[in-house]
DNA sequence: AAGTTTTTTGCTACCGGTAGCAAACGCGCA
DNA sequence: TGCGCGTTTGCTACCGGTAGCAAAAAACTT
């Protein structure tokens, strides 16, 4: 297997420098048609193309960004993905995936990120303390971003969907529909998000007279937690005395919780308890769960990440209007 | 905001030269305790980590491997990339998540990855014409490896689960449970994987003496395609004559397929029609859908696969047995 | 045809490391 | 004190590009 044609390769072969070759493949260089021909046709007999690394050496670009994912439990994180890769590529950039766990923290991934001199950091919805990252000293590193959470950390910006007002619209339908009960469930309490959500929730019902507003707490954001903290409330709370909607922070744990209330309790969503959830994924719309949601704006998010990214907005933090999205469940 | 330290920095300041700053950063240089400890000194101070960019270009290796992806629609393809994502960083290789669709294609993804000279490329469940790939020209470029997928190109080795074992698994079960008027809902014809399974399907009700077995055809593998296969499916078959179980290629198809049997025709699974799929993805498990399936060995497919990536093992094609997973849906 | 301007080409220096050879060093031993 | 030997250190050359200046060539003046 012969090794790669590199720019000094085609030269000799067309008998010009290798400076000439490398102006033939660079958009507006200053170079006659005739070089650039001959130039090319050497490059395409030795299948030549430019080696991004040394590129990315000498102009200290590599156009390519890290994603940092934590939680892949969650079907939703694979939209994120999709549209976020899809917006990287359109514009010449590329993820590097990094999955975050207990082997490989945020720290790990930012150090690896800087050795790798990639472009920008996105931490697309990952849990982290604010402590840690203000810690880590990079000097001249990569610029970092946070999607779909929030941010506390001074000079990195958080792009959001507007939470407030996402659980303002979801209550408020849940209001008009007539539901008086109100339940919350929320993740692991340590997460901003989390946080914002329900003061988000407690708010709305507090302005409207409600002060009882029990809260279910999952330990992590999946079905089998959320599933386990209504079979906990269930159990112990009195059929009179239960909440009538169930408002969960994600639709994970509103799965979670609707498969215990139908079939390990018998009751019918929404005529006994009705559920509602928080990001509108795949299966939110299929018959089996048809659950009211509230989407995110992700594509807006992705643009909008993307755009900072490449400079063509100013690096801030945003937050966006999702979308209500009224099924069966609530 | 100060420039990143280089080895010159350090050496300067340390009063070595930067070779020696650089053993000190090689693990088994030849170095003396006295001159390690003085270069570490003002590396911490000067907070030095090496530039794996430059290391990549003087090595020729990256760590970095492609992974390609062209379904988000499937949470199953989660799975696949975390622990991928998961066993490589294990390794001290890093995962370039590229999406593969309309506008960026394998042979587009092949060059970018060739450019930016990544050590490996895997083709994660993608859909690809072999005659596509054969024609792309990459002298020294990274070895491909496709995951999850048949692989007819020569020298490309396909990491996979043993379609055929795993077929006549699942069909045995749902024999051995009376059914004999089976059904088989297939994805886009197009794809190698899914005539295999079509295939060992056939062959196992023909060894039992059944001949008659309605194909049901979606046209993606999307949950909507399913969802439309068994509407028009059973909108044609008089109830008397259809199948008593539907075998769906994947599990995705065979959430649609439930949505339909149960809340648009209002039968019962699995007593009018049972239902199994492939994959067992996160909600085949919930009580929801509760659906027998299949599940494929992801975490030794992925070992496989990075093993061969760092040459381990020989590079060659392998099948591996995965776990029948029975429950009420068939 | 010579002078001036503009375009094209070639060059040095550099990005931040690695590889492997040669010189310098330290140490034991005669 | 000098020799031999292994270890440590420094060096040149290189990976494959980029930046920007200087020389050469082409185009335009007058």
């Amino acid at each position: 297997m012969a090794k790669r044609a590199t720019a000094r390769d085609v030269a000799e072969q067309a008998g010009v420098s290798k400076w000439t070759v490398i102006r033939a493949f660079t958009p507006g260089a200053s170079i006659t048609e005739g070089s650039r021909a001959k130039v090319m046709a050497v490059a395409e007999k030795l299948n030549y193309r430019p080696n991004l690394l040394a590129r990315s050496l000498a102009t200290n670009l590599t156009h390519q960004v890290a994603v940092l994912v934590d939680d892949f439990e969650n079907p939703y994180k694979l939209s994120f993905l999709e549209r976020l890769t899809l917006e990287l590529q359109s514009e010449g950039l590329v993820a590097v995936l990094i999955n975050i766990n207990e082997h490989f923290d945020h720290v790990h991934a930012l150090l690896n990120a800087d050795q790798r001199q990639l472009d920008a950091v996105i931490m697309c919805g990952t849990a982290f303390r604010t402590e840690m990252l203000q810690d880590v000293r990079l000097d001249g590193a990569a610029p970092m971003f946070v999607l779909a959470r929030d941010s506390q950390i001074p000079g990195v910006p958080a792009i959001n969907c507007d939470t407030t007002l996402a659980i303002k619209d979801l209550c408020r339908h849940l209001h008009e529909k007539g539901y008086r009960r109100p339940g919350f469930m929320a993740g692991p309490k340590t997460l901003s998000t989390a946080l914002g959500r329900r003061r988000a929730f407690k708010a709305f019902w507090r302005a409207h007279g409600i002060t009882e507003m029990p809260e279910l707490a999952a330990h992590h954001y999946s079905a089998a937690s959320g599933a386990e903290a209504v079979r906990r409330y269930l159990n112990e709370v009195s059929p009179a005395g239960r909440v009538d909607v169930l408002l969960c922070e994600n639709d994970v744990l509103a799965f979670g919780a609707m498969d215990v209330i139908r079939s390990e309790f018998g009751l019918k969503v929404p005529i006994d308890i009705a559920v509602a959830g928080f990001d509108n994924t795949l299966f939110a719309a299929a018959p089996a769960y048809d659950l009211t949601t509230y989407e995110q704006p992700v594509e807006a998010m992705v643009k909008a990440t993307v755009a900072m990214i490449l400079g063509r907005e100013p690096k801030k933090t945003v937050t966006m209007p999702g979308r209500l999205v009224v099924r069966g469940s609530a």
